[in-house]
Parts: C-alpha cells; structure tokens; sequence
DNA sequence: CTGGTTTACGCCTTCCGTAACTATC
DNA sequence: GATAGTTACGGAAGGCGTAAACCAG
C-alpha cells in the first residue's frame, strides 16, 4: 500500500473541486497529472474514489468521502511538520543547551545569557559544566549546542569563534560556537 | 518545504538505528540512498539532523531528535490511512446505502436486508426510495451504492443484475448492483 | 459542437545502485 | 587496515506536458 503526498494532494483538491480541470489550474500542473495520480489511488486502496461524468466533472463515491477527510488530514499534518521544523530553525520555542568550562563559566555565563534571554526570550537556556574532553565529547554527540571553552584542542569539525582574548598571556578564552558542522550564530542570533 | 514520505522513513529509520548502513540494510536499498534522503531534509529544513562521526554512525542533534518524532507520528499517520483505505473496501463498519424503487421495495426490501445484516452485522444499511429518473441519477452521484429497480433505462455504466424475473409477462425485475462502474457485490458479499 | 476526462507518447527529472573516495578507529 | 558515510556517475523508473481520442449534453 503505497502512496505519496503529492498524490494526496491532487485526489484531495480534485475532490474539493469535483473537477480535474479546476485542480490542475490550482496546483499549476496538467489535467493528466492529476488523473493519474487519483488513478493510483485507486488502484492502491482498490476502492473507487470518484464517479466520473464524462462531460461535466466528477463526485466523490461514499468511500472517496471518507477517504478525503483522512487524507485532509494527513496533509495538514505533513504541512505542519514542516512548519515545525521550521520553527527549530528559528529557535521559537526552542531550548539551547550550553556547556561551559567550569573555571569561568560561572564568571562569564551569567551577562552572556542575560544579554540573549533579552533579545531572545522564548529560548529556553539550559547550562551545564564540563572539563575539556567531555565537553568536546558532548557536542560531537549532539547533546549541546554550543561550548564556552579556550582554544585548546578543539577538532577541526567544530567551530570555534573567540569572543575574549588574554593578550597578557597569549591564550584566548573563547567559545567554540555551535555543535559540530554547521554554524549555530545563524540559528540562535 | 518539499518533502515525500519516503524520505522520512529513511530518515526516521537512520534514526533509530543511529546508522546508515543499518537502515539501508532495514530498508533494502543501499547507502547512499539513505544518505541523500537525510541530505534533502537537512536541505529543505535547514536543520542538521544529524552529527556525522565518520567511522561510527551518526547521532541526532537536539533539533533531528524532535524532528524524528513528528516525523514518525506522520508515517503513523499516514500508514493508519492505508489501513483505513481498505477498512472502507471491506465494508468493516462501513455503510451501504441503497436506494430502491417505490411500488415493489417495501415488499422485497425487508427479507434482503436481514438476509445480509445476517451475513455482515457490522454494516449499517439506510434504505431511501425514488422513481428511475431520479434514482439513477443519484447513482451516478455516488449517493447510493445499490439501487432495486426494474431493468429499464439503466445506462451502460451501471451494473446491472437480475435478482427475479417474472416470466409471466417477460419484465424482470432486479437490481442493478454496485454504484456506477465497479461491481459493488464483491465488497458487501 | 462544446466541455471535461482519459489515453498515448516523448521528455525530463528524480531515485537507485555500483564503485570510488574520505575519514575515523 | 577496517568500518562507516559521502560523492560520482550511469541506468532505470516515474512524473509531467502536449496532443489526440473519447464521451456526454
């Protein structure tokens, strides 16, 4: 039993229209497009979905009724969950895990996550200590998002971005941002 | 935001598995099908789902977590409507509605349907009655499944089926089975 | 003859699998 | 060197659009 969401797409316009025609002007394709695709169905559910008039449209059968309000469904849930896995994108609603350095982590987390709990306050700041190799451990995992933690060590699969240097001594005191990969700045600020 | 149901099985099942060859072996394609199923999310997303450690699978991050979630409720989802599909080809707690003709349905009528709510209890049957006209038509609407009438008039798209014939005058007098099209009696018995 | 659906067919995109490459352990 | 994921590439399959056929009013 396999069908596909495009083809749910075109049965469930087609059935909103009674009509191909109107359906294929809908989603910009061409009337045999859409036939087939409700042909498949068909053939997959082996029920049959709509009565054909041959010059004047076409009606749900009391099965294709039933059929259409599950796959209405099924859509606006697929759609959904694209509009959720935009959200994560976006961080609304989202949670950020940290893990810091625990020598300086006390000093420094506090102003840095008051200044992005004002600029982003539905973000949910989680923050965590680590000693280097953990720390480095858990962000290859995925467990956190970011790491505030010298530039000492860091794979080259991990971004790190300084945000505080020592001149005195030479060494920086830095975050490496986000987990691996991709860039987190983009997502979070 | 683009993406098929395909797609989000094999992500779902990389997933699970934390690894791609796993899911390919599962799913019974090769890898790099996997693989760029996962890459076309992460594209159409803008999320990475997963942290790739080159010789030892992969992980979710935070947001693929959440993500595969959803996702696996929408291939439940999905897989629920093929079930559904062909609970309403088998008529288990289905409806069949049959529309008969006025002079002889109050007489036929009774004996027919507890003979076939005998067979098939879980079906709920409504019963309306209306001239030729009307009840052909109402056919083709896909209002009613089955019509009882006398086998005059009844276009070629409509299966037709003797049930008695009075041979005294040579009229018979039957019902055409099914909607319009496909053959109603293999579905309801 | 008109309006609307389906079939025929050729093109193009997408998906898949094999093989080679890369990176970690 | 072994394992596991990704890239490259050639082939197969499915989806799409144009054109033509079909069918009812």
């Amino acid at each position: 039993m396999h069908f596909t969401l495009k083809q749910l797409r075109y049965f469930v316009t087609a059935g909103e229209f009674n009509s191909v025609t109107k359906a294929a002007e809908t989603l910009h394709v061409s009337q045999p497009s859409i036939s087939s695709a409700i042909l498949h169905l068909e053939d997959v559910t082996g029920l049959q979905l709509f009565v054909r008039h041959h010059a004047q449209g076409l009606s749900l059968t009391p099965a294709g009724r039933k059929f259409v309000l599950k796959a209405k469904q099924l859509l606006q849930d697929a759609e959904g969950l694209g509009h959720y896995a935009s959200t994560l994108g976006e961080d609304i609603a989202g949670s950020l895990r940290i893990v810091g350095f625990p020598t300086f982590t006390p000093i420094l987390m506090p102003s840095l996550m008051k200044a992005f709990v004002d600029a982003y306050p539905e973000v949910t700041i989680q923050c965590d200590e680590n000693h280097q190799k953990d720390l480095i451990q858990s962000l290859h995992e995925g467990r956190y998002e970011l790491g505030l933690t010298y530039d000492l060590q860091i794979p080259a699969d991990i971004e790190f971005e300084a945000i505080i240097e020592f001149p005195v001594c030479g060494t920086k005191q830095c975050p490496p941002t986000g987990g691996p990969g991709r860039a987190v700045p983009e997502r979070v600020g």
